[in-house]
DNA sequence: GCCAACGTTGGC
DNA sequence: GCCAACGTTGGC
């Protein structure tokens, strides 16, 4: 299954708030950027994400998971755009965007060479590394499961 | 269809 | 608060 990255500014929405929304989920609209559309809609059911925070914390603080699959975002008056469900599993110890950048297996990663993206995919790898350095190891993550 | 002007995002 | 990077808009 594929893994992902989605931003947000606390101020507007925060991993605390996605928390307290529980299990219902809720939608993640608000995008307007064709790149990042075109990650919403290769999104699938269960698949999960990682929620971060941008300009205040910049850090990796939880991990959601996608709950319904792309439809229609009611917000977009131009109808272009839509959005996903996504409810939140866990949150994690936060690993920032500086470490991020100092960890060189990271290097390629979307968060780091295109910032402005707020959809993102993460690679298998990446995943792994980043949940390492919230020190959790794998056997943890998959033992969860 | 090109591209200058403008707006937005987000790190610093 | 500044500004670089990126997207979008709109005149031609």
């Amino acid at each position: 299954m594929a893994h992902w990255l989605v931003k947000s500014e606390p101020a507007s929405w925060s991993f605390a708030r996605q928390v307290e929304a529980g299990a219902a989920g809720t939608f993640w609209n608000g995008v307007r950027n064709h790149v990042a559309k075109q990650y919403l809609m290769a999104m699938q059911v269960g698949e999960q994400a990682f929620f971060y925070h941008s300009n205040e914390g910049k850090a990796v603080v939880g991990i959601v998971e996608v709950i319904k699959p792309y439809y229609p975002d009611h917000t977009d008056e131009s109808g272009k755009f839509g959005m996903v469900d996504l409810r939140a599993v866990r949150d994690l110890p936060p690993v920032s965007l500086d470490r991020i950048k100092r960890e060189p297996r990271l290097a390629e990663m979307v968060l780091v060479k295109n910032s402005r993206l707020s959809v993102q995919p993460v690679t298998d790898v990446e995943w792994d590394v980043v949940l390492e350095m919230a020190g959790e190891s794998r056997s943890e993550e998959q033992a969860e499961r």
